[in-house]
DNA sequence: GTGGTTGCAAAGGCTTTGCAGGCAC
DNA sequence: GTGCCTGCAAAGCCTTTGCAACCAC
């Protein structure tokens, strides 16, 4: 007997959503893991990229990265970290910071909430569009 | 002569939206700051505050804050500054953390991007909602 | 066979936009 | 009078959801 979640199916669609997100070295949106699943399965469809997205974003196995003005990206990497996101192209990138870090300040700060995570984003241009622009 | 900025116009809307969200103490929605304005000017449209607020921010008047999963609020103050939003009653609050800091630490670390601003949203209980959990 | 899952399409929420009329200048 | 601004409504984008068919168990 598991906790209490009720049995959950193993299909095609969820091993091949759940790998594309793992294996990507990217952080793809949804949109982009439909159309690289769509190679294996092509008539799969985009509410059911969402579904597993959040089944797997519940279960921890993938994180949700919300981007302001513009579609969430989703990372292969549970551990809590911050990002950066290139206002031209939009290229997504992980900041190794110490998000624990700002979290404790926070609740110095704050000490009547109970603080539990943290969204940091980053903002400018990347090497690449930075360079172009100069 | 302006710097380029075509002309423009002082309107009772204008300054009703403006006024509307440099008193407020919160972080109001478009939504509440169109019903804030409609006080006094009944027949406001949302497309219109919607468009002052956009002209605030690119002024640098009023800064947006984008709340994922949710709309964005306005906030009269500048100064850059962290938030902490309620997932419970979804109340926004200042937290007045070093966001420069944060910003140098990023920098360091990517020392090829140019960053130019950080996004930061803290997530939990406030007082209030945490007191009627436990 | 049961009921969690899927594909499709429609709806939902927030925000932007096109257009004709209106008003600040 | 000019052309920026407004109100209205429609459209846009991302995401969620209802439903009947489907398939893992």
């Amino acid at each position: 007997m598991q906790t209490e979640a009720a049995a959950k199916r193993n299909t095609r669609q969820k091993s091949a959503i759940e790998s594309a997100v793992l294996s990507s070295c990217d952080h793809p949106s949804a949109l982009t893991v439909c159309e690289r699943v769509k190679e294996e399965i092509p008539n799969i469809s985009l509410g059911t990229v969402y579904r597993v997205l959040g089944m797997l974003v519940k279960e921890g196995k993938v994180r949700e990265i919300p981007v302001p003005g513009a579609p969430s990206r989703f990372d292969k990497t549970t551990r809590t970290h911050a990002h950066f996101i290139c206002t031209e192209c939009g290229e997504l990138s992980d900041i190794d910071a110490e998000e624990s870090a700002f979290i404790a300040h926070a609740r110095a700060m704050f000490p009547e909430a109970e603080i539990d995570e943290a969204e940091i984003i980053f903002k400018g241009l990347c090497a690449h569009c930075k360079g172009e622009k100069s």
